[in-house]
RNA sequence: GCUAACGUAGCUCAGCUGGUAGAGCAACGCAUUCGUAAUGCGUAGGUCGUGGGUUCAAGUCCCAUCGUUAGCUCCA
């Protein structure tokens, strides 16, 4: 057995937070019927789990083999949530396959089978292996060090590996086990090589756990941003115009552009400059910049007037990137030291042509918006400049309250040539980065070929509800493009210098971040970012004049309220303002006409009471301006 | 791109071994004028993703294609 031991990495909490009012209560309501909620551990944090999900695995794989004698064993380590093991066999598994694997595996349970271990000399397990005639164990032999460790389930089965595992099979509850999905997978992760059909399955200690574990999976698809999107009218997507290619709602639009204006805010008190730039360029440009060598299979197809254009490689390719038109920008003019740092920033939509199996959601799309700045600092403003992105990054997490994140050095496969620049010049930048999150004493891990093909990067990563990770956040230290362009600036001495760019996106990209936050707030949107603010609900057709006034009054000063003009009863109107995660409702009657009023109920605390329009809008400005809760 | 599953009304889904489509919600109309999560009655809405094929007959079987989803590979 290969690599089952996934090195953990911690998730950080970047900052200190005051957890949201909504979340709270929205938690509390979920658990409500369980007093005592039962604990779910990660593989990773319990040894107990360790032994029982490996030896599930083993398991599976005797039963798979007794079943399908053809079926020959890869590997079969534990995830954090289960387990799963990879057979080379030709006909690929069935959901039918699954409950009979599944029958065998009780019956094998019940055998209370003693799980045995072996050691061996690597002589011995070659030749024990060759006798069983399993080509893919040998390979993962000649990986292994001593000692070689074999286990048996009694004299039934064994397996290469090196544990730990439960004494005996009937130690396993067949009750807490569930085999889940079949899936591809490639032999050594590498799509060269053979695919094997992979089985995915959990145990627990407990049939009370599986069904905690089956209930959570179903809670968190009621957060998927897929659903929540739909429910809310945020975005969609269209056949017509194409994987992919998200097209958003007024409503979407209008979280999107408060994004926006929130971060170019922040960006104008840290000096940097708006730019435009077009969303198409030569071939050439990318020639230059390396896209057209290194990342060509990630881009459309070129777009040219002929064949022969075609041919010669003269023609269009939309961007997939937007630093070879800031870069044009900065070489407009012979810039000096005085001129430095310079940022430009621009939401620049690039299109990538992603493989159509990695398509999903928001959170993977052809066409997306980053957030992009790139800055070109002389190599002694280098570290202040990536110090100064680095909080810039975490002051908008904090706005959004994320908290949940994890920070990834980024570095080149040394065993790789998909980069382009020197050794050394890779050697500098990696430093570069690594003193800076030292020197801000941040928690990171360092992950190899996880780099971009011009620099190494420092990235924060996020998960969705199926707690797949996915970077947003993202800094890259690069010396090779203002070499590829032969960027320059005067120096004090008056000779030509070469500037170091920083390429950085705080969000990554739109697209994904408001994927990420839809499932981070349930949908929930605080004030500040909910599309419709306040919903305005006239408990008759008689006040449905003041409703509207009032939704005029709030509108005035800028406040996203609506009058719910639809006279259907007041609890049908809460209904349908609960329903679309409105965060604040106000109610109005008689009592409210009178006193000239709003009675307020928030998605978050419930009923308020009755409040003066003045202070309304007062709590209503401060939790747009400070981000807080109404 | 690969492996697998799925695609029926705006949404969520039913439709068994083939006999030309059904529910709830939403929408629309009428009545109801109602105080903190669903008022009642009625109406309309689908060439069953698309294109071929098998069959007397296809939502149902076969093939192709597009799309979605899970996983692999790859990346914001």
């Amino acid at each position: 057995m290969g690599r089952h031991c996934t090195e953990q990495i911690p998730w950080i909490d970047g900052i200190n937070f005051v957890q949201s009012q909504g979340e709270k209560a929205s938690m509390a309501q979920a658990n409500d019927d369980q007093l005592e909620p039962i604990k779910l551990p990660k593989t990773s944090e319990s040894d107990t789990l360790k032994r029982i999900r490996h030896t599930t695995s083993h398991v599976m794989a005797m039963a798979v083999q007794k079943l399908f004698p053809d079926a020959q064993v890869t590997i079969g380590p534990w995830t954090e949530n289960g387990f799963y093991y990879d057979f080379d066999k030709e006909e690929p598994f069935t959901e039918q396959d699954l409950k009979t694997i599944k029958k065998e595996m009780v019956k094998i349970i019940k055998k209370k089978l003693p799980v045995i271990r072996e050691e061996v000399s690597r002589a011995e397990a070659e030749s024990r292996i060759k006798a069983i005639n399993e080509p893919y164990k040998l390979e993962i032999l000649e990986g292994l060090e001593a000692p070689i460790t074999l286990y048996h389930l009694e004299d039934q089965w064994w397996d290469l590996c090196a544990g730990p595992h439960v004494e005996s099979t009937g130690d396993l509850n067949p009750k807490a086990i569930a085999l889940e999905s079949v899936a591809g997978a490639y032999w050594r992760g590498d799509e060269n090589n053979q695919q094997l059909q992979r089985i995915y399955g959990t145990a627990w200690e407990t049939p009370e756990q599986l069904k905690e574990y089956k209930r959570r999976k179903e809670e968190a698809l009621k957060r998927d941003h897929r659903k929540l999107g739909k429910d809310l009218g945020l975005f969609l997507f269209s056949d017509q115009v194409g994987p992919g290619l998200p097209l958003w709602t007024p409503k979407g639009t209008l979280i999107r552009s408060t994004l926006e204006n929130f971060l170019r805010n922040e960006q104008t008190k840290r000096g940097y400059q708006g730019v435009v730039t077009p969303h198409i360029a030569r071939v050439d440009l990318f020639k230059v910049s390396g896209h057209w060598q290194n990342y060509r299979e990630d881009m459309f197809p070129m777009m040219a007037e002929s064949e022969e254009a075609k041919l010669a490689e003269q023609g269009f390719v939309m961007k997939p990137m937007n630093c070879p038109f800031h870069i044009q920008i900065y070489k407009d003019q012979l810039r000096s030291y005085r001129d430095l740092p310079m940022r430009l920033a621009e939401f620049g939509t690039v299109y990538r042509y992603e493989q159509s199996g990695e398509l999903g959601g928001l959170t993977r799309v052809r066409g997306f918006t980053v957030d992009d700045s790139h800055l070109f600092v002389t190599p002694d403003q280098l570290e202040e400049e990536f110090f100064n992105v680095v909080d810039l990054i975490l002051t908008v997490f904090k706005s959004l309250q994320l908290k949940n994140f994890k920070a990834r050095l980024s570095f080149r496969d040394p065993n790789s040539d998909k980069y382009i620049g020197s050794d050394e010049v890779w050697e500098k930048a990696q430093n570069a980065i690594r003193k800076a999150v030292t020197t801000l004493d941040m928690e990171y891990f360092e992950a190899e070929g996880e780099a971009a093909f011009y620099g190494p990067k420092l990235d924060f990563i996020f998960q969705d509800v199926l707690e797949r990770e996915w970077q947003l956040g993202t800094v890259q230290v690069d010396y090779n493009l203002p070499e590829r362009f032969e960027l320059e600036y005067v120096s004090e001495d008056g000779d030509r210098q070469r500037p170091v760019m920083i390429h950085r996106a705080p969000f990554g990209s739109l697209e994904r971040l408001i994927g990420i936050l839809i499932e981070e707030y349930a949908g929930d949107f605080p004030v500040w970012l909910a599309p419709e603010q306040v919903r305005i609900l006239p408990v008759g057709e008689d006040f449905v004049a003041y409703a509207k006034e009032q939704a005029a009054k709030l509108q005035a000063v800028g406040i996203r309220a609506i009058a719910d003009t639809s006279g259907e009863r007041l609890g049908k109107l809460i209904r349908n303002s609960e329903k679309q995660k409105i965060p604040v409702m106000a109610i109005v009657g008689e009592k409210e006409v009178e006193a000239q009023s709003l009675s307020i109920r928030t998605r978050a605390s419930g009923e308020l009471g009755a409040l003066p329009m003045d202070e309304v809008i007062a709590r209503l400005v401060e939790a747009n301006t400070n981000h807080s809760n109404f």
